[in-house]
DNA sequence: CGATTTGCTTATCAAATGATAAGTAAAGAG
DNA sequence: CTCTTTACTTATCATTTGATAAGCAAATCG
């Protein structure tokens, strides 16, 4: 398999995950919430706490618009701010207890949808799709650096 | 390895896939494009021709909205309508000369970065990721039905 | 110490996006 | 031959998003 086909083939692919990542997060946001302001929330649950500065980087978005869009997560009583001890500069965004309950109810979701598209793999099936996505994660996208 | 621990390992999965989308994507838009006319102008790349029922379905778009950006398109000369012969109610779209130029400069940079990823990896953990791909492109990230 | 940089905020603006209402023409159904 | 449905268009509007300017306080540098 030549480069181009083997392209083709990752192209194919990240377009398969886009599709399917937008079939098992459908309708699980609140319909108050942004698609950014969704996708902040998905951040900070995994990750929290961050500061300001790292949903910026990571979501790829500027300072103010992060600043505005926390804020109204806040008055949203979806998040909340707590200073960082080392540096009082910044600040830490954890999800408030709202805001947990919100996103352990749209995991809940999603994770039953993802267990449905598994509902007839074979126990050998499961460690072969575990063994694959441990081998794509760790040798096709990894993070960062080279 | 239980559902949970499973589920975990499913969504840092996806979490890296979409990062690394964005870095192998970053720039490679032309400037007088916005984020939505670009990823048409890749969903027509990849599958045309096609209808602009067909864009609104994959791109999550209403009708209106497509038809609105499909002529945006048209105006710049990356795309262009030409009839369906079976059925005159619909249009097909197309890459012009000059969006396919464009984006075959734009697959062509999104290859050398994913080129570039894999540079260190040996023949047989080529193979390896690709047997990978095709493991979870057909066991988990499958589209539709069932 | 003073100067610069970092982390964040507020304010403002323009552009992109999403949603809806209303209309046309062709196709298909009874 | 009507009636309904499908495919698309135009127009309009509210909201979201992205970008920029200006400012402040804490940290760091020389």
């Amino acid at each position: 398999m030549d480069n181009k086909d083997f392209f083709h083939k990752f192209v194919a692919f990240l377009t398969a995950v886009h599709q399917v990542t937008h079939e098992v997060t459908k309708d699980v946001k609140s319909d108050d919430l942004t698609p950014v302001q969704y996708s902040i929330l998905e951040y900070i649950a995994v990750s929290q706490p961050v500061t300001l500065s790292q949903i910026s980087d990571c979501q790829h978005m500027s300072m103010p618009n992060t600043s505005r869009e926390i804020k109204k997560l806040s008055e949203k009583n979806l998040c909340e701010k707590f200073a960082v001890a080392e540096d009082r500069r910044k600040q830490y965004v954890r999800l408030s207890t709202e805001g947990e309950a919100m996103m352990n109810d749209a995991f809940t979701r999603i994770e039953a949808r993802f267990m449905h598209r598994l509902k007839d793999a074979s126990q050998e099936e499961l460690e072969e799709i575990e063994r694959a996505l441990d081998v794509l994660h760790t040798k096709l996208f990894y993070s960062g650096k080279s």
